[in-house]
DNA sequence: TGAATGCGATAGGAAAAACCTATGATCACT
DNA sequence: AGTGATCATAGGTTTTTCCTATCGCATTCA
């Protein structure tokens, strides 16, 4: 098989017009390069240098090929070039997945703050449900995942990040009490329709999980796509529903559209964490990103 | 230094997603694949593959790598294609030069019996004064030559093909007899003036060689860069001139024109030959050039 | 014309790289 | 827990690459 370092020495002879020389170039004997130039030219079946009492000379077909190896070395050299803008921590693309309650309420923070720490990062995002996110993940069609935690998944690596608690909107109208235990239940049974996020959206199952069987048999929405969209709904007195705080700080003035009311005992709410593939060798630098993650959730709590 | 080796193994895993298979698809053992991709990701300071239980895929920065190495093989791929082109006898590109007094009467000939037996060749013409020629060739400018011989220079190689002889031509309104000696000098020397190219054209001198001294002090014109303006000023009795049959051979009907009338004792004319550098790799295809110039040349004489 | 200089080619042996076979470690699946 | 598949590691061999020393040839200079 032909090697670049024969087209690298050719590359020089086509520079110095001189064997001795051109092997200085490259920093071998002229003997070496010789050899090298002479199997070139057996591999090509061409010969590609005329050699003259005073140095060497390209032939029409030394000249193509140089032009050629020349272009073909350079393609390298980028080569090397795009492999080191790769390097470092959280650098090059990463192909980052987040879930849709998530999204619109943290990547305002996350992104300008990536953008400043990790200038090399070129990511490239994608939002859907978790466990799209996961089978994607698992594919290798995304390298991290930022999602509510736990995640049930052997061949996962999971940094657990901030705590993002649940608080319960009800309309203005309504004056339900909080009184720390599991709070509201007996007035959803009986008065109120839980909202809820349609099906697949970690939230509805997380909305459902904090009363679990108290619920049964209460009143359900049929399921809406958007957060804000199950807002309008409360603040018309359709029903309640537990807003994730993320999301509640991102809405300026939700306070004055709807009752806020936060719980305990304990809180609900949902662990945000970053996953990613056991294998993917770039690890630290997810392990980077989940400390990244964490700061901004919890500076903000 | 990185190598082409480590592509080309680099691509076999991208196309496989296994190092096993590819290391059978390039015919090595799995080990020695193994070897070298990690000796790829050392020199890169990048990992490109991600190890799986089942296999291995490629990251991120392995697609981008892998996809660039894809290019320069294939680059590399072309680069002995265009090597392959140019094997074979007279096969790939060839600048030939050629002396203005044959170039456009014997090309016509040439061309198309050198495509239809060297289909592969690439021809780059030159034409210019034999001075200029020799001295492109000499710099490797030019690869082989068609001049008129002898040409003194020891290290070029020499082939005489054939043997073009002058003619001479007056007006029809003269009569000078043929009469095998060295025949009309002295009406030229007292009648006529010596029609004669310009100044570099090895016809010039070729013409005066003629008659040597028996010349001095005939009446010359002052050259034209042309033989069809030669043989005008012949039409119009302005003189006389030698033409070299070559040409006459090409211009039909000339002989209506003007008289013309064949030399002897001995035959006047030149020595049609090719030439090139003797250290130049290609000589037996020249070889071949010069033997099919021989061909053509004597055929039509 | 004969010695000196400069060029690439050749020869022989040493160093480095690439490779192979056999084996190990890990993981998934039965 | 056992089996089969994966890639990694180990040790030794083969192949390649390289270096030093020298040759042969041509040109240049005295």
């Amino acid at each position: 098989m032909i090697t670049l370092k024969q087209l690298r020495y050719l590359e020089a002879i086509a520079q110095t017009g001189h064997f001795g020389r051109a092997a200085e170039l490259v920093h071998i004997s002229q003997p070496a390069l010789s050899a090298q130039i002479r199997a070139l030219e057996d591999r090509l079946g061409t010969i590609l240098v005329e050699r003259l009492s005073n140095g060497a000379r390209l032939t029409t077909v030394g000249e193509d090929i140089a032009a050629r190896a020349k272009k073909i070395l350079s393609a390298v050299g980028e080569l090397q070039e795009a492999a080191k803008m790769s390097q470092g921590v959280l650098a090059g693309r990463v192909r980052l997945g987040i879930i849709p309650s998530i999204a619109p309420y943290f990547l305002p923070k996350l992104l300008p703050e990536l953008d400043v720490r990790f200038p090399q990062l070129q990511l490239e995002l994608r939002e859907t449900i978790t466990e799209q996110l996961m089978r994607e993940l698992m594919d290798g069609a995304l390298d991290v995942v930022i999602l509510s935690l736990p995640i049930d998944e052997p061949t996962i690596e999971t940094r657990a990040c901030f705590f993002d608690p649940f608080v319960l909107a009800c309309a203005k109208s309504r004056d339900l009490r909080a009184d720390n235990s599991r709070f509201p239940a007996k007035d959803i049974l009986n008065e109120q329709t839980l909202l809820l996020m349609e099906d697949g959206h970690c939230l509805r199952d997380q909305t459902l999980k904090v009363w679990e069987s108290e619920l049964t048999g209460a009143r359900r929405s049929g399921g809406v796509s958007n957060m804000a969209t199950l807002t309008h709904l409360v603040e018309q007195d359709r029903g309640v529903a537990l807003l994730p705080e993320l999301f509640i700080n991102c809405e300026s003035g939700l306070s004055e559209r709807v009752n806020l009311i936060r719980l305990g005992n304990p809180e609900p709410g949902r662990q945000i964490g970053v996953v990613w593939r056991k294998t993917h060798p770039r690890g630290s630098d997810f392990d980077a990103l989940a400390k990244l993650v964490r700061e901004i959730g919890t500076q903000q709590a």
